[in-house]
DNA sequence: ATGAAAGCGCTAACAA
DNA sequence: TTGTTAGCGCTTTCAT
């Protein structure tokens, strides 16, 4: 495995100005310089010289190295899908690699450890994927330690990236209304307190919608502790009578919906439209799922940017950076049966 | 930031003596030994002293750690449920950590790039997730390199780790036939040449346990190309007629399956039991797939383990480790009518 | 723009 | 067991 020392005892110079050829910091405006620096490269290539990340760590006193955390709880810091290979895309473009840690909520609200995490994991800043419930004080403790992070998919007032998801549900239910759709339900399931911000950002989406045309919102909820072989006959109330909805938006239970809805003999989208959150890549039903998606690979790079402009000036805080989500237009939304 | 030497200087003592002594080196027999031991240890937790991981790592020649690695097309490396949990779960124990990278398919089988990637991932080995379709040559570059590495979910002859797809669809079958089911179908979509392993072993695991059975297996397609709005009419010519299979075991699609039983009129399972390999936490349906899962977690953890193992004997091939698969018994399967 | 020398924080070899 | 010394591979002064 060569080293500096190797290459620069093979291209016939000193070892510094191999390292300094090799990283561009010689500037070669003279053209027999430009020659040097040239052969200097063909001869690191020849032996494939890479630099040890380590010794250049350990000399420039940082690790060009960016640590994803998540908590020991997987249920608060689920990885979306995409997010790795946008975390990865972006910092590979910039010279960064990516470590991953896992630390339990004691550790990170402890104000010794964590600065001394970096050095352990070899990392400059944290890209935190704590979506919610995130241990109080953990944000205090790595301000007073001025350790760069950046806050994946949740909402903060400086230093985090996270989906549109009152804009990206506001626009599905436009879209719906553009349609000519009037009686327009939102479907969650009941919520509880704590829980990711992006429950009542999308259904402030939707409901804003609605009250710009003029419309009542309207809920729909699976009671709390619905056992899923129960959910039938709910579902079943929600589709009948002359009020029922034409369309609905759902953060969950598309499927449950859609079975309900084929099996009291309405087509979907003809007699119901259903616009979606499924984050699934596989299709679940007989129909492509019109679906508003979060954009985990765009949300890794822009999180990944917001970190490597941390790094560049770590005391400043960013403002947060909302990326717009996905509207994958599918065939499960229609205009309504009266239009 | 406190260093060794700070320590060193804190309880009064040489930077070996603090090196040895935080390090466990020092065995520590003699009493007035273990107390100055103490002194350091306590001192060292004081000053929130940690190791600095590229120090180390430059000194020891080793990095403790190991990188993931994974193609740049995703579809190929897909990253299971679990596996990075247990990854590091497994690393974190043995005092190692995660770095993830992703390597285009050229790089991967360039001799030359791939021992001077673990130098700039400051890794000492690889866990490999490119599950399927692995570029030509990559194998023996790594080997002839001498490079510790674990094939993620990929059958190999050595040196792997992955689930008993076999055995799964084995005692999914078995459990069927226990109920009584005679006619049990295998559903899968149509297969290309260089799918993953999982398509042979499982479908073999079904036909096996059939053939000992002295039942004829028998094989659903959705024939190549078909738009999935066009599935439900052939998924109800399979339900159709007195050959009907009265249990289905499921690769995929078991959600059309099931939507198009509904419709048919056929209750599930009392009618057709429908058993799956579905990897999705949350429910499609009304009821709890039962379901042959891949042990994301246990994976991660073995693979983990394994490249440990590799790391303390580089040289020697290991067996390949086949993991059980998770039974997840539901509510989708029941003994036939006729029964 | 170059080469010599120092140093990053740690472990490993030595002598005491 | 301890302290001393050397060195891992790299970047960075600082003269030249």
């Amino acid at each position: 495995m060569p080293t500096l020392d190797d290459i620069a005892a093979a291209a016939g110079v000193s070892r510094n100005a191999a390292s300094r050829a090799l990283s561009g910091r010689t500037k070669a405006t003279w053209p027999s310089v430009r020659e040097r620096v040239d052969h200097i490269r063909r001869v690191a290539a020849e032996l494939g010289y890479r630099p040890h990340a380590a010794a250049r760590a350990l000399s420039e006193r940082r690790f060009a190295c960016a640590a994803l955390i998540m908590g020991t709880e997987s249920s608060r810091s689920t990885l979306i899908h995409g997010l790795l290979d946008g975390i990865i895309t972006e910092l590979d473009a910039n010279q960064h690699r990516l470590s991953v840690a896992r630390l339990s909520d004691d550790a990170l609200v402890e104000p010794a450890t964590l600065p001394q995490v970096l050095r352990e994991c070899s990392a400059d800043g944290l890209l935190v994927n704590y979506t919610h419930a995130a241990p109080k004080g953990m944000r205090q403790v790595l301000e007073a330690a001025g350790i760069p992070a950046v806050w994946i998919n949740a909402q903060r007032e400086v230093d985090c990236v996270h989906p549109d998801d009152h804009g990206g549900a506001h626009a599905a239910t436009a879209e719906l209304l553009r349609l000519g759709h009037r009686r327009i339900a939102y479907l969650e399931w009941h919520q509880h307190p704590g829980e990711h911000y992006s429950f009542d950002a999308r259904r402030g989406g939707y409901e804003h919608a609605m009250r710009e045309a003029g419309l009542p919102p309207r809920s729909l909820y699976l009671p709390a502790g619905t056992a899923v072989e129960d959910s039938l006959p709910v579902v079943d109330e929600w589709l009948t009578g002359p009020e029922r909805p034409t369309a609905v938006l759902a953060y969950c239970f598309a499927e449950i919906l859609y079975l309900g809805a084929r099996l009291r003999g309405l087509s979907v989208p003809k007699d119901l439209s259903i616009s979606t959150f499924m984050e699934r890549p596989l299709l679940l039903i007989d129909r492509q799922p019109t679906a508003t998606l979060v954009p985990g690979y765009e949300l890794g790079r822009a999180s990944a940017a917001m970190l490597l402009d941390k790094f560049a000036a770590p005391t400043v805080a960013l403002a947060p950076r909302v990326i717009p989500m996905t509207y994958h237009s599918g065939d499960t939304i229609a205009p309504p049966p009266e239009a």
